[in-house]
DNA sequence: CATGAATGAGGTTTCATTCAT
DNA sequence: AATGAATGAAACCTCATTCAT
């Protein structure tokens, strides 16, 4: 029985640098132009080895947004913590969404621009584990209208894919441009841009 | 001389009929999954008649955005003639370009879910054309600040980004949907949300 | 339309050089041990044109007895021209059926060895080549049967199979043992036991 | 001692789970498609623990006939005695050849459609097996000619060929057509038409 | 003795591109 | 200008075998 959880963690251990490898590999190049060799190589394994751990070379792409996901669902989790008020969260979460993509640029990378967009990832099991947080984001959401600080006049789903539809067009024209500018350099003007847009106002006449 | 005019339109309409054909393809696979012969088939053309019209299938395939923005750009022209004031612009731009890709969904899925992402998209001439239309709705920004009614606390770099993120995010997200629902169904409360975020507000103490 | 026909004929041309090439070295290893590389070498293309003439490696495979098997009947119908009588007629066909394999030892070792066993190979439209000349078989043994020369006791189907089974032995057992003797050798005998044992006796009382 | 025994004991019926499944599986698939991992679960044993009782794959695969001629051999050996007179021998022999058979359909798959065809099988000391029930036809058919009662114009090892020839092809037939019919059904027709080709006739009294 | 993770060589197949006709 | 046959490089994946535990 040890030695079974001696060998279980150690494959562990091997899966997860084959994931790492997996991530550096598909965000330099996209998904067809890397080969399962560069990851092999990279991970320090043979080719054949990757094989043991993943079905194939999709299964082993659509295996990296899980993981990252419940990394970062579990960081936010904690970033979250002790915060009070549904538009303190927001602008907490939308800090912590850009930051934690400023860190991980290489995930960014195939997250954004390869996996979003394959044809097969809605129908894989790694777009369950995104509900995960887009969920979190829906109850902050709700949470806020109860408190009257969220306009209730608009789809709740609709201010979601506001909030969430700015954040990844954030990152994905970051990549685009090169990273070449501090992805949090304009975070206090866009989380103003959004609380407002989502947020009651006193005073409607302003709107067409 | 007539002759060579005759000639001319003949390589020129055979060009755009490579081209539509390559709209389809690439737009139900995707760019390496698409071929060549598939295309030619379509098309009604043998293989090598393509390499004499683009230089390989990668330019083949950055030709599509040239022509397309081409067409949106020629199109947007006119509807935004005759509209005054920047507000009534923008909103006119955001229901046209809902509008354009609800009618060419084939082409909204290559650009969006492999153009737009593509390594070599920016280097390549096609973000030339680009270009074009976003200093458009920059210009509609300025005059928007110069006429009072936007914002001008906030950079007009941002103002854009926020803009054509939004719109491009709808974009991607009915595609990933399947494009099951109807693109222009929120058309109205996102130009609300919108113009609220870019608008002034008299009373600016809601905010934060 | 002649330019057409030209391309067509070198492509039938080049269709049998394959063909050929694969008879060799299906032959001389199996079907699984053989590789595209040896038979494109042998033919002299390369190993992509192999797939422009067949879907795949299998296709390939079955593909020989088609065209083997219609060189076999082709030559058959000469060689029973002109005989009188079912008996004579049977005596040629196993005179001409080990003289054929006795010609074509490689096609022998692939037909006897890997293709009638193949799994595929009674589903594959090759099979149904086969089913014309053993047709033919069937047909003379009706005949003998009307000359009142072939017992009638006996399923004509049974019959068929007795000759054919022993055939068929006969060259996968001189196969197997190296092609060391004569294909031929014991012929007359053969045709000895099998027309005795087809033959009705003068004294049919013996037979149950 | 008891316990070198019982060690012994174990070993040789863990070879014998390993050869049995490996029957069931060579049978259904055929050698190349086979692997040791499907043997080694449907044995219940791990991959390495083959390597410790078979040298390699091959020699696995021609360990198969080795046993299950053991057991031909050594049942037909029952069932031959107190039968008096070749005939009556060769009939019992046929019968029981069609009978095994029947009743081990894979293993028939396996002999007939793989191993009897294999390339390295005669040279293999599986063959030698072969040889031990081979010989006891042949003592049979010698009997008959001192008795009188086959002839003995034609050669022992064409006699030989033509019984198991025709046997072997009735299996093989029967494998190829799915075992969709009874293999014993027509072995009175064929056991009166073998025995008549082999017997002598001028005075067919003699027969049965 | 038993295990099963690791290996890595090797083959089939695809497809962009070329070039002779 | 148009064709389409020929090319051949390159990559995924399998699986028998080994060996440390």
């Amino acid at each position: 029985m040890f030695n079974t959880n001696h060998r279980m963690s150690k494959k562990i251990i091997k899966r997860q640098m084959i994931i790492q490898a997996a991530i550096e590999v598909f965000s330099r190049n996209n998904f067809q132009n890397s080969t399962i060799s560069q990851i092999a190589q990279k991970a320090g394994v043979a080719e054949g080895t990757i094989y043991q751990y993943f079905k194939n070379k999709e299964d082993l792409f659509f295996s990296i947004p899980v993981e990252k996901t419940k990394e970062f669902s579990r960081e936010l989790e904690l970033h979250l913590q002790g915060i009070k008020g549904a538009v303190n969260k927001i602008s907490k979460f939308i800090w912590y969404y850009l930051y934690f993509f400023k860190n991980n640029p290489e995930y960014a990378r195939t997250l954004m621009l390869e996996l979003r967009v394959s044809k097969n990832f809605a129908k894989a099991k790694a777009y369950q584990s995104f509900r995960q947080f887009t969920n979190q984001v829906l109850e902050i959401i709700k949470e806020g209208q109860k408190e009257g600080v969220i306009r209730d006049d608009v789809n709740i789903y609709v201010l979601r894919q506001l909030l969430l539809g700015i954040l990844e067009h954030m990152v994905t024209r970051w990549l685009l441009k090169g990273e070449k500018y501090d992805l949090l350099e304009h975070c206090d003007e866009v989380n103003c841009l959004i609380v407002r847009g989502m947020s009651l106002t006193t005073n409607p006449h302003e709107l067409r």
